[in-house]
DNA sequence: TGTAGCATGTAAGCCGTTACATGATTGA
DNA sequence: TCAATCATGTAACGGCTTACATGCTACA
């Protein structure tokens, strides 16, 4: 069982993630990161939950990759605040750096049940892309409001090239379920069963 | 505790997209529909392990959406075969028409590093997004393949307009990829440490 | 006064993975 | 004959979720 070049070699890439929000800078309490996860990393991560935040930290801080302290400063209410270390910077460099990068996984219901068409009336796969369309709408409002608040800011540029890219994803996203919709609407087959 | 229209409710999205597999026809083995799911599923669902398609089957069994049976014909090596049940069928169209649609959720490796990339040489980054698109390549090769064999037969009509999806899907990823990895080229930042 | 939001956790449990184990058949 | 592939599972475990539990503070 050799080791290579860190100790920490293999932590769950979600660690990953919420370390790297902290690399932007503030302490940050496990609710406001849980905010900052939320509109940030959920659009082309993964949103974890309230509960799995607390367990990160933990975690993080027991190897080091974190620091933290009890801010009871007067007029706010008492939190503990995490700040990344020296150790998780270097940390999550040799992560960005040394390993390979996976192909992304992409659970699509709205694909999974487009796939599953034969099964139902063109109408309720209709409906269902009208319903993953409105979605899209509502993601793409909240993402522009997330890209908008990046600013053109240096600091930021990174942040903001990410969403800009989910911003042109769901653009893509909604013009193909679009014309996909339409489609269905032209080859509308007969009205018999045309299951199996 | 209400109990709606049916008593399957919420079997995980898996188990509808194995047992919807098994609507396309054919009795398959644990082992074929594996294969099946690799190369259909796989792109924009989940590539199951091995393990969990017969835990899938099992549980389908006892619940009564699939069927199955010793196949030993002579010439063939024994195996059991399953075959979506009426019950299945049934369910499955449940599940298509009542059920409310998911957002997709994306893990999505390649956005979480260029996030990040203010951590790291920006050559780091460029590596990475160049790794990036030579698995789209592969993978937009293996679905190709995967829809050529679909054709244009009516009854694999919906299979191929997911593919489709997919195939535009790796399109835009590799130019929207491309693009940042050109922009980054661009505003190459001062050779300075340029973290926090 | 009361509710919404801030803040922090624990417990139980499911989903899904990796590792392990086994054996038959096909074809080079 | 030997390796690859077909074929089927079990066990252990990690990741993450939901449900539960608690309490403080700002503000309407």
């Amino acid at each position: 069982m050799p080791r290579e070049s860190s100790e920490f070699q293999d932590l769950p890439p979600t660690s990953y993630a919420l370390l790297g929000l902290l690399s932007f800078g503030p302490e940050l309490t496990g609710y406001e990161l849980k905010q900052w996860a939320d509109s940030t990393l959920g659009f082309y991560w993964v949103a974890p939950a309230m509960s799995q935040v607390y367990t990160e930290l933990t975690r993080l801080d027991r190897l080091g990759l974190v620091e933290s302290r009890e801010d009871s400063r007067a007029g706010r209410r008492p939190a503990r605040r995490y700040k990344i270390s020296t150790a998780g910077l270097t940390e999550l460099r040799r992560w960005l750096t040394e390993t390979p990068i996976e192909f992304p996984v992409l659970k699509h219901p709205a694909a999974l049940r487009l796939l599953l068409g034969h099964l139902v009336d063109v109408d309720v796969t209709r409906q269902m892309l009208d319903g993953y369309l409105r979605q899209l709408d509502e993601r793409r409002a909240a993402l522009q409001q997330v890209r908008d608040n990046l600013g053109a800011d240096a600091q930021y540029r990174f942040p903001a090239e990410v969403a800009e890219w989910g911003l042109a994803y769901y653009d893509f996203e909604a013009r193909t379920a679009a014309e996909i919709a339409s489609r269905l609407a032209d080859a509308d087959p007969p009205t018999a069963d045309h299951e199996q």
